[in-house]
DNA sequence: TTGAAAGCGATACCAC
DNA sequence: GTGGTATCGCTTTCAA
């Protein structure tokens, strides 16, 4: 038996008609309890299933949703996949994945059109103004997830985003380091065009100033494990006094940057140097280094991704932004307060 | 524009049949440059794409296939998805992922079949007897990926499988504590029916059997975090003298093994116990564990898997279960060799 | 409630 | 090489 069997074989079986068939299987269609068990029956015996091709072509509904990443090494992304998938498949919906480098977004586009796909989800890559336009001329709805291009492009094609408060969370993390009476504190950038590096070096940036202070060094990694491990050895191998504390701009490379310390540099964190980080990795990952992170919900994230999907979806609803807010767990990574080391209060 | 351009108006446009427009869009088909080119000005012109639904109609061939994964904590899997999904795109293929806890299986194979896919990976999941021949009556191939059901299912519904020697590389362990003089050597398992762990654990055991040797102690993490953490305690508080080595049936629950040993019981790796983990998770991983590993090379299962499913699909080529050498990987949660502490020779 | 018939968008087989 | 036509499996009017 190669193909499964057709609506036009249950009916014949069943011996009732195949618009008969296609109503047992539509929700809500009208059809007697009898012919229904009928059906049913048969089906059973046929092991059949609606083609989802052939209902799509004639819905024009494929009930799938293209899921873009450009690389899977950062924890954060395994974790979206699971919940987005999760999610969507309680509603029906199947995540198609296409795994793409940035340079070859425009054939990627073409193909997930071609399976008519009805929505897509752009996670870890930015939207580059020709694929939003060809998205914006297929009329499939897109959320950018994370990441967004800059507003303005964002705006002009009216596409959806969903991304957490980095400005703000970038402003916490200077609020703490300060607190903590840190002085030389360093920064790792991520991609320099990505949003989230940029924005939430922004909001450290603004913090630290507004309390007199600015940022002691400064070094770029790119988001990859390589590039944060060449940035702290530049950041710790400069003239002068090294860092005491370092804000990296995800937890990806802030684990790179805490192995170099511990590993290469025989540096002890917090003793010697204090690190933050962004994102929110398993404790698989931060484990070891009980890594102190600007946490962005990925359940909050993904669940704003649905909902705005399923809106455009509908055709209700109209293009936005959502900012989710979020949250810092202190961990051993950050020294403690001078004055309270050991007891909490008291 | 709600929908894309159909091949019929392409065909209107370029004023050529619509037969012409497809033969366009079928690589080696004949058409004559002049046609050629008159349909791709027309179709970019109107931005047309073939629709794979449509396509896939008739050609009875999806060109997706579906991947089944139960969960992606394990670093292992994101990095499964990542290299599948981009090998298959170079082949034309793309990737549905279906999230699947094991007790919706069935429902879940009832969603695949739908989308007609082309084929099946199962990975992080067994295959049922139920789930088995549901495939089997829909003739769609179906790999199982690291994890085999007991191969007398195999054997009967004539399913493929891809797993790397996992009975060679317990035994690898093995022979490595046993030369570096352990002496408490103990295993913390998996879940005790998947044939990882038991493959896994019976090499092991007959390494040391074969040496005269035992295991000192046993314990099972489920291939969970917390699970090995638990694990990790119980071996740790029981009464007598605590193990000087541990293998752990994957990395996951090694680096999970180890957070325990250095964060809640202050024990230093390798010191005071040597760790060695299996499985393939990338630096971001292991990084502050230098764990010893042994490796099951991804791109040689992942590649393995694309070629079966090939075979499979073409309909030539009877169902294998392909084995892949593993590989030990030392690094430093296995305390060298007394005699050689610091420089190597010499 | 039911069945007959008209497509959805593309491919494949056919004569020309 | 080219254009007509049947067909893929299903949903959806529309009469009955």
């Amino acid at each position: 038996m190669k193909s499964s069997a057709t609506a036009q074989e249950v009916a014949r079986l069943a011996q009732v008609s195949q618009s008969a068939v296609s109503r047992t299987f539509t929700p809500g269609a009208s059809v007697s309890e009898e012919t229904r068990a009928k059906v049913m029956a048969a089906a059973a015996q046929l092991g059949y299933r609606p083609n989802a091709m052939a209902r799509s072509l004639i819905t024009r509904q494929s009930r799938i949703v293209a899921l873009v990443m450009s690389y899977l090494e950062n924890q954060f992304y395994p974790l979206v996949i699971q919940t987005l998938s999760q999610k969507l498949q309680k509603q029906g919906y199947h995540v198609l994945m296409f795994i793409s480098d940035l340079d070859e977004a425009d054939e990627v586009m073409a193909e997930i059109l071609q399976y008519q796909v009805d929505g897509i989800v752009l996670a870890s890559t930015m939207l580059s103004p020709s694929l939003a336009s060809s998205c914006a001329a297929s009329g499939v709805p897109i959320v950018q997830f994370n990441r967004v291009a800059d507003t303005s492009a964002t705006a002009r094609y009216g596409t959806n985003a969903v991304t957490s408060d980095n400005r703000r969370g970038g402003a916490m993390v200077a609020e703490l380091l300060l607190a903590r009476g840190f002085e030389r504190i360093a920064f790792i950038a991520g991609l320099e065009r990505s949003s989230t590096s940029v924005e939430r070096e922004r909001g450290f940036n603004e913090a630290l100033a507004e309390a007199g202070h600015k940022v002691y060094r400064r070094a770029v990694g790119d988001y990859s494990f390589e590039g944060a491990q060449a940035a702290t050895r530049a950041l710790f191998a400069a003239e002068g006094l090294p860092p005491d504390a370092l804000f990296v701009a995800n937890d990806h490379m802030a684990i790179a940057a805490m192995d170099v310390l511990r590993n290469e540099l025989a540096l002890r964190v917090p003793e010697d140097v204090s690190v933050v980080g962004f994102d929110d990795v398993p404790q698989a990952a931060w484990g070891a280094y009980q890594l102190t992170t600007v946490v962005q919900s990925v359940e909050k994230m993904v669940a704003a991704t649905v909902e705005l999907l399923h809106g455009q979806m509908r055709g209700d609803a109209p293009p936005r932004h959502v900012v989710v807010p979020c949250e810092l767990v202190l961990r051993r990574s950050v020294r403690p307060p001078a004055n309270a080391s050991g007891a909490a209060s008291d």
